[in-house]
DNA sequence: CGCCAACTGTACTGACTGGTACAGTTAGTG
DNA sequence: CACTAACTGTACCAGTCAGTACAGTTGGCG
């Protein structure tokens, strides 16, 4: 009694995907107010299904919400690992890796799912931390090491210097608005890691 | 008809005061959806008092944020204009604008407000603008142009480089929930500042 | 193939909110 | 001091939404 378990079977499947998938749409859309009915119209599913997968609109939240956000996260980390460690050229390893960690941070969904994550930190506490300890940080700061380690670079505090590079090359494109556009997006990460690596590395 | 003029009087005006007062504290702690009948117990005024001086729930928030955030930002110009310009010592005065810079927009009230204006700049699009256009980088930008004409500073883009001291000091306060504690702050400033004149001072 | 879990549609409850009506009270100003 | 704009408190309307009840239908799995 109480905790019902969810529908299983093929269809139950492909309804449970129809709806987590509106839900993203929807939530990015319209914050965490959208109604449950619009949800389930736009699954092309009845209210009562939504309310059989998940018990509550804040757990379907939070399992839409946080399955995006780990599926996004995973995919920047997968992006930046392969853009490092090709070349002996720092500097252009290092705005090849920047050009990726921006690409992948900066699309409208991830854009709409932090501010999304952002608005709705006190009422799900769980997601600011999630995003937070997996963050896009963190991938980064894996990186960074990792020039420490071949001697290329002379980081002393990595932590540090991680929201250095973030506060150069991404922050523009979280703190605003509107978005700087595809120009002054690589003026910034060309420029920033130029400033980065003068104050880094020491021949 | 339909244009009802406001209240006026000493009695009105401190009702208003108060109303505005206790509403700024409600938007920041709750957001856009507290009800008017709390905002008005806050105020310790009746509903109808409410809508006797902003006839809509909408023109209540614009008076009350737009009002906060102009007086705020006026605050944060008179700090940095009040840093600059005494001394020789570039570095030294730069980290003294940068800090009056980052403390002005760091107190609960300007970061919750910032956030308040992000979240509802869809339903009130003139509030964001007013943020940009009037907002904490154009001040910035003024004192690093006036560096600039000192010939301190061999600055190309103003713009640009905002941006990036902004991105330095300023960022890492904005993009996370919890905000860094003060010796990280200080660090941030600090390094932020010397790799900023590393790159922008050509001695 | 037949059964039962899963689904549909509608209608409902209960709670809440923005905004208004109304009748009576308070207090500043001419 | 008296007049009236401004204020109070309560009651009300209309709309919205999360979540449930129910009776009937569909479709996948044993």
């Amino acid at each position: 009694m109480g905790e019902r378990t969810a529908p299983s079977g093929t269809r139950a499947d492909g309804k449970r995907r129809a709806i987590v998938r509106a839900a993203l749409a929807e939530f990015l859309d319209a914050g965490f107010d959208v109604s449950v009915d619009r949800i389930a119209a736009a699954a092309g599913v009845s209210k009562v299904t939504v309310y059989n997968h998940f018990d509550s609109k804040e757990n379907l939240f939070r399992a839409v919400v946080s399955g995006q956000l780990q599926g996004a996260l995973a995919e920047v980390e997968r992006q930046v690992e392969a853009r490092l460690g090709d070349s002996d050229d720092v500097r252009a390893e290092l705005v090849r890796a920047c050009r990726s960690w921006v690409a992948a941070l900066t699309t409208p969904d991830m854009l709409a799912l932090r501010t999304l994550v952002a608005v709705e930190s006190r009422r799900f506490p769980e997601l600011g931390e999630a995003w937070l300890e997996h963050g896009p940080n963190v991938v980064f700061a894996k990186a960074l090491t990792r020039l420490n380690d071949r001697g290329v670079l002379h980081v002393a505090d990595v932590d540090l210097a991680v929201l250095q590079l973030a506060g150069l090359v991404l922050s523009p494109h979280l703190v605003h608005g509107r978005t700087p556009g595809k120009r002054l997006t690589d003026r910034l990460i060309v420029t920033g890691v130029d400033m980065f690596l003068g104050h880094y590395v020491r021949s």
